[in-house]
DNA sequence: CAGATGTCAGGACCACTGATATGG
DNA sequence: CCCATATCAGTGGTCCTGACATCT
């Protein structure tokens, strides 16, 4: 399953006898002082790197990349099966080209089929096919059999995480950070 | 500084009335049952996107990326200010050819220089520039004054998402989970 | 007309595969 | 000979800019 030669640098096992990025935190603290934000900073990038690389890997059998599992799965939740691509890059949080790219490819398997926005001239519906269905049916099956490439967590890590992560999502303006729940 | 038209994606506010993840976990609830590993990890991709955008954003200046300003910083941490392309990907956790790049980058801006491995034929070291030397000053100043981009926690939120990542980081296999220390 | 929606061309970046040259 | 160290070509993915046509 993994080369034997060299494994995948972001996928598989490096097992250095040291983690490196306690290691690089220490030296920094040597040269430059302590900085707790510059290991939680190398961790987020690295965790992402292993989850995304994980997902993939996961989502591979199925034909799709995580973020186009993501957008499948949001057109599974809508009511028509259908959104217009401005709505869809609004969710995703993915600029306009990208959610192009990914509305295309998906279209390109069969996955999802452009329509034009009844309500409006200019826009575009990307609808879910039965096969998208299909699809995204199968492979919810195996991310939430993989516990989404983190059973090594408990709910309360989870939520936890959830938590930590939402004060820099406010800080950043992803969103009102009030008790607000318009829709739309 | 942003456009008028459209703020990036990534990097600038989406201003959303509601939290995109918090609204997909819900629904997701409603289809799929609990899932708080689905909005962890969610949060996680997303946090990344942030950080990184804004730490590129604070190391354009330099004409640095974050993975080139990490290189540059392991090199100015090294005895000798040279370190082996292949301990180089070791530290840094990236792929040998991704190392050939960035190193031919850090070249071509004369921040680094390209010199045989005089303990190993086969080797090159990567040798960190005067040049080198003050870039990688200027900037991480420029990074610790943004807090690496993470003003907006403490020094105990900071260590607990360490801690809470270094449980991923262990079972993906980055590093033996063990006290050692063993050098090298 | 200003503004929103989507597309396309093109650039920059990163991870990876596979092949290759060279040396331990 | 097997393995390690780079490098190169090429693929695929993401994000972005800028330009454009279309429609509100």
């Amino acid at each position: 399953m993994r080369p034997r030669y060299r494994s995948p640098v972001v996928t598989g096992q490096l097992n250095l006898p040291f983690d490196p990025i306690e290691r690089a935190a220490e030296t920094w603290r040597v040269h430059f002082g302590p900085s707790s934000a510059m290991a939680a900073v190398t961790s987020i990038m690295r965790a992402q790197q292993i989850l995304l690389s994980q997902l993939d890997t996961l989502l591979k059998p199925h034909d799709l990349t995580f973020a186009r599992y993501e957008a499948l799965v949001l057109l599974t939740f809508s009511r028509t099966g259908a959104l217009p691509l401005s709505r869809l890059g609004e969710r995703l949080m993915v600029h306009p080209t990208s959610v192009t790219n990914t509305v295309s490819r998906l279209e390109g398997a069969g996955l999802v089929r452009r329509t034009p926005n009844p309500r409006d001239g200019r826009g575009v519906l990307a609808e879910i096919t039965d096969r998208g269905r299909e699809v995204a049916r199968a492979a919810t099956a195996d991310l939430m059999g993989a516990d989404f490439a983190m059973p090594m967590y408990g709910e309360d890590e989870l939520d936890q995480m959830f938590d930590l992560l939402r004060t820099l999502r406010v800080a950043a303006g992803d969103f009102f950070a009030g008790d607000a729940d318009a829709s739309r």
